[in-house]
DNA sequence: TTGAAAGCGCTAACAC
DNA sequence: GTGTTAGCGCTTTCAA
């Protein structure tokens, strides 16, 4: 294995110049500089990372906390995890994935050891077990998700309540005077991570203003489900010329239903669907949809979580000892990325009541 | 930060005697060691990353490379990393996420930088450009995939040419005389991973033995793409009472458009996919199918780069310091999944030519 | 059964 | 602009 110091060495210098020329923190003549980068080239010099962890008390590694449950849509996450992967990368980071089968230990863990620089955490819940711990972290935390108390807590999120807004909005335009829900599993709505019941919430404030009734059903997203869910909303509110869709698994279906039924889209009925452009852009309709911006929050956590690192970083002007935390901020910080509605062919003029205009 | 030190301070006893009881790898006495674990807990103590990287030459992580690109279809490549994680978990080590992005260069930097101990490749395509590079790694690597030229590497694969004979075989058995594949897109094929090829003569192999004919059309898993080439099927082989499906995208549009023309599954024709046991019974029709044991395929490929890791730990018994290789291990071993076909509701007797039995 | 001490390879003062 | 050197926290001989 080669090492910095057989490289200082066959470069005629020290082995701080061979640090400082990797660092770049230092300022290195020209000749020099070059003499150095060709002895690394001409050894196949790799800089040891324990040992750089170690010596700089940084490991440039990022963790990233997958949820722990399936039910969530997965091509989402893994979208967020290569977004997260590769912003990473760009500023000179690795990703460690930890699942969530480890728990909250997980996040002691990974600090605790040094392992990781910062943690990003995924799928957060309205009452997340691991918040506590990451409160308490002297390393900064980004969460991807929106828990019901963010207090000193920095997080990350699509604006749910806009996005029902959004939709509310748009099929309001179209003349659409009843308009249905289709969620998630009930289960989701129950436990979980509180983005259903904002979209839910946001569709029904936009929706009252306009005066559009709503009606919401759950779904878990099964063709049975989806289709007994549908046979309720047009038993309930047979004048239904619009539904929103929350809830990836639940689209397949409804749109074949949808066809069996004889109701043509957008003829008779709008559609909009709340999910990734990939999903909205596949199906047998091309559908109108708000995107999900998995690539943007895994982008955006990695920025806020360096940025807190930085801070971190520049804090504590060397001397005042007084602080116990290391600095992983307090200040509580709630991004919530603005949603964008893509009408596609989904989606028209509400149908006139009987026969011709 | 606690250290170790501090820790063997605490304890009344030397710092190595700490690190053992740590490492188990000297006997203590039971007094000793429960005096030091007392220590630990009530300090808090985690061991440092980078030291111990530093100073044991082992990281205890291992590096899983996802592909680039994303064609591929995604649940499977998410669960596979996920039993990774969680196995390599189970045995003392972390997983650190790596895209394609970076491409062959990633394998060097991690390797050279002594940051993972062990590779995994996922996705791994005939022609792989990482694989010279892995053979010349100095660290065990796995290949979740099986290349052209497997020489001198470890693989695991799902064995797809016995997966599509047990497709041939179980239709054969039902009767069906005449049988069609809906595989992958045209591009799989051509550029790829072979598991497509490889399934295809599977099935084209026992059903001539069999006396069964096949035809073959890929799709790219659209809605009009699979409506297409289902046109295409019945147009040209309208006896076909029986379909193979390799291609995840297209299973959902299939169900749709065979009940849209009327064709009752499985009286009238038989499915067989190839998938996840999820997408297989969430469709409307619970599908008889072969699984992709994507949880067993991670969960070997950790096992198999921890054995290697081991024999390359245990071998070059301390003298003998003639070779240059650390002892990544040069033999060829081939791994394949043994496929399970599960009966479901979606398979079921050849339809007699016409009218009564 | 336990201690003492020599590094592991790098960074970052501190000197010049 | 460059060199010297003291650690970073741990593992692992060697010695008892």
């Amino acid at each position: 294995m080669v090492t910095l110091a057989e490289v200082a060495r066959h470069a005629g210098v020290s082995a701080s110049t061979v640090s400082y020329v990797l660092s770049g923190k230092r300022t290195i003549s020209t000749r020099t500089r070059e003499r150095v980068e060709k002895s690394i080239r001409e050894l196949g010099y790799h800089p040891n990372a324990g040992a750089r962890a170690l010596a700089s008390n940084k490991s440039n590694i990022i963790a990233l906390m997958m949820p722990l449950r399936t039910d969530m849509y997965v091509p989402v996450m893994m979208e967020i995890a290569i977004a997260v992967a590769t912003t990473a990368r760009e500023r000179g980071h690795d990703v460690l994935l930890l699942t969530g089968q480890e728990g909250p230990e997980a996040v002691r863990r990974v600090v605790g050891s040094g392992l990781a620089d910062a943690m990003i955490l995924m799928d957060v819940e309205l009452e997340d077990t691991r918040l506590s711990l990451v409160r308490e972290s002297p390393r900064p935390a980004v969460l991807i998700g929106l828990p019901a108390d963010p207090s000193e807590l920095t997080c990350v999120d699509l604006d749910f309540a806009a996005t029902g807004r959004l939709c509310a909005e748009h099929l309001a335009e179209l003349g659409h005077r009843d308009v249905a829900v289709v969620g998630e599993a009930a289960a989701v709505y129950e436990r979980r991570t509180g983005f259903a019941e904002r979209t839910l919430q946001g569709v029904r404030e936009r929706a009252a203003e306009l005066g559009v009734r709503v009606l919401h059903r759950p779904c878990d997203g099964s063709y049975e489900s989806t289709a007994g869910t549908l046979a309720r909303i047009f038993d309930e509110r047979p004048a239904t010329s619009a539904v929103i869709v929350q809830n990836e698994a639940a689209i397949g279906p409804m749109l074949s239903l949808l066809r069996q039924q004889g109701r043509a889209v957008p003829e008779d009925i709008s559609v909009i669907a709340v999910c990734p452009e990939q999903v909205a852009t596949q199906q047998s309709v091309a559908l109108t949809s708000v995107a999900i911006p998995a690539q943007e929050m895994g982008r955006r956590a990695v920025e806020l979580v360096m940025a807190k690192a930085g801070a971190a970083d520049g804090r504590a002007p060397t001397g005042a000892g007084a602080g116990a935390r290391a600095g992983a901020g307090t200040e509580t910080l709630i991004e919530l990325l603005p949603p964008q509605l893509t009408v596609r062919a989904s989606t028209g003029p509400a149908p006139t009541p009987t026969g011709a205009p």
